[in-house]
DNA sequence: CACTAAGTACGAAGCTGTTCGTAGCTACAC
DNA sequence: GTGTAGCTACGAACAGCTTCGTACTTAGTG
């Protein structure tokens, strides 16, 4: 079963459940409603669509269906980027880093964030 | 005029004009063929639509009309992670780089350049 | 029981992206 | 001039995503 990646509708979606964990048609629509107007049943179908899709899980068990997310949102990230990196910058991931770090305002902070994580695999290696 | 970010098939054709410079549809196809069976006409439309669209430039004072990408590689690159960044990392580009760390296998030397890139910009804070 | 509110299911339309077949034009070889 | 090979233009089909309207179901209220 080959799983395609997640639409930017059904992205909408699947960030209202990372966010507030599994829940009804109404809260996910009120979430995306209040950010991008749309109608109740679209939210609905959308939600019917990725349970065939085995993007969400459904608990049909209460009368208003409780729908959760499948994968986490980092794997589903770390889906994104592999698929970035290879349709754009030719499989190389570092190409993706470099070009993300040119036009990152980063802080100082979260430029010695970075500079541990390079650490940690500098020290993996060996 | 909103210029859209480039689909897939597109990103295969400008893929071979960045590399191989202008070219006419025959050597676009070739190339795509190669990796990828289409049909001739099938890049004839799409290049069509590119120029439309301001992705490509065509020459047409030729009997074979010579295609060119407008935009560089580099700048399309930046544009495709803004769009990511935004769309799947709620715009922290921070995000998409310790993701891209985490899952890459990167070498000594690809580490080294990083660390020499986050030295300028430490640098260039002050 | 009859009515209403809240829910789910589903068909269908509109849009974009992708693909290709067919038609038509033109330079060149003979 | 005639024929052919190679090119462009264009219409149309198909598929996926997104949207919503409508129909159906059910729990609860009086």
């Amino acid at each position: 079963m080959l799983k395609r990646a997640p639409t930017n509708a059904e992205l909408e979606i699947l960030r209202v459940l990372w966010q507030r964990g599994p829940s009804t048609v109404r809260h996910v629509h009120e979430s995306v409603d209040h950010v991008k107007p749309v109608g109740y049943t679209t939210v609905l179908k959308l939600l019917q669509i990725m349970v065939e899709k085995g993007l969400v899980r459904r608990d049909a068990s209460a009368r208003s269906h409780v729908y959760a997310a499948v994968a986490s949102q980092g794997a589903t990230q770390r889906r994104l980027v592999r698929d970035l990196v290879r349709r754009v910058f030719g499989g190389s991931t570092l190409g993706l880093v470099l070009h993300a770090l040119h036009s990152a305002p980063a802080t100082a902070p979260e430029l010695d964030q970075i500079r541990r994580l390079l650490d940690e695999k500098k020290g993996g290696r060996t």
